[in-house]
DNA sequence: GTATGATTGAAACATACGTTTGACTGACTT
DNA sequence: AAGTCAGTCAAACGTATGTTTCAATCATAC
């Protein structure tokens, strides 16, 4: 009896969270579905936010350990001029999709609590987990940069975060009914590294130093204008 | 003094809605910035879920407007053999950057705002403006089949989405501290259709018809292994 | 068996919320 | 000048919220 409570809490705050939000959730949805007291969930998380907290970390931490276990991987296997484009791609997507494939049918609860951080966690939780994300993205932002020196920096770090956008969109929404023909989990991940891989590794038209010319209007003229293109 | 305080509470609940969430965003918040009284809402919009819809048309219909009208002159430009991958992106793109770079320093707002309606907004809501973006989506999503008839239409529709998630992700939070470094947005904007174009038009492994191998573990593999890699 | 500490239970607390009401204002019409 | 009506305002309504309280219960050690 002693950490089922906890548990149940857990699982059903989660679900909850992910489909109605986090402010829209309130305590007594959550203990009258896990069939606990109202009292149970500030006594074993103290408060509500504190009860968020501790459903992201039960979620986030093994799937970036794990991803950084792979990345020091393909590094070490790889010669001293960086591992390929495609085994780095491989090596961030991969745990994301084992740890979301592995909640079942509750695949996209993880990646909607996600979003949600940033408008409805007080800053003090937002800052905690997003730390864990940034350290992981620099940490394959530089193995990118490295595998691709001719490539400006720069813009191998914007390529590394519209892949973070693609696989959390695709997540998040692929299964939404008319969107997307039904696939196999391995499927859609082989999909999205074709697509990632080809994404990171295109070539860059103005490399590092070299500006681009403006061709579209600034935000001022823009509004002066009204918008139309 | 007809529609000024009508102005007033959307300007300001666009804002407050987009940091701070939805539900954590109360009325008295709304009309208290906006300096005109809290029976105001009611009276002018009917329901706090009213106005909403009523931020989210203000914004939403004119972008995605010019995205169709953009995309029917890229295609009437081009032959019978449909248009070039990169016209399409930049038709898709284009009136985004647009409208999100006229909003000048509150730019993450509608998007932050989109990212909500899924988890905040009621049923209705919800349906009434997703129901335009998938309009959008398909138009795009056929323009692209017809460009590449050698990729298998579903990986073309998968591709899409991967650009829809690529796009969404960079405008809300590329111009995080840390994130990113400062770029204006037609540099930013001509490194997503670069990225995007590579991305959509990467060889695919696996054809129409032809399944691709499971190389990746299942759900209940994973689940029962706990996860690891 | 009894004492002890952790857990659960029902109830209450203070507060914040969206919405409604009804009086009031001021500009415009007749 | 009287009347009309959209708009504004302060106040109140009913409800739902996160949190706290304190007694009851349970498992375990002595």
């Amino acid at each position: 009896m002693a950490g089922e409570t906890r548990e149940r809490i857990l699982d059903v705050a989660e679900r909850l969270f992910a489909d109605s939000g986090f402010a829209s959730t309130s305590l007594r949805d959550i203990t009258a579905e896990a069939g606990v007291n109202l009292a149970a969930v500030n006594y074993h998380f103290g408060s509500k936010e504190a009860l968020l907290g501790a459903i992201l970390e039960r979620r986030i931490r093994p799937m970036n350990d794990r991803r950084i276990a792979l990345l020091d991987k393909v590094e070490a296997e790889a010669g001293a001029d960086g591992a390929a484009v495609e085994q780095i791609v491989t090596a961030f997507l991969n745990p994301a999709f084992q740890q979301v494939m592995a909640m079942g049918t509750h695949r996209r609860q993880l990646l909607k609590l996600l979003g949600q951080l940033h408008t409805q966690a007080n800053p003090e939780t937002r800052k905690l987990f997003f730390r864990q994300f940034d350290e992981v993205r620099i940490r394959f932002t530089t193995s990118f940069q490295r595998a691709l020196p001719d490539i400006d920096p720069d813009e191998v770090a914007r390529r590394m975060m519209y892949i973070v956008g693609a696989m959390s969109y695709i997540m998040m929404w692929g299964e939404q009914s008319g969107h997307l023909p039904a696939q196999t989990p391995d499927r859609l991940r082989q999909s999205l590294v074709e697509f990632a891989s080809a994404g990171m590794a295109a070539p860059a038209t103005a490399p590092a130093g070299i500006p681009a010319p403006e061709t579209l209007p600034t935000a001022a003229s823009i509004a002066a204008h009204g918008g139309h293109a």
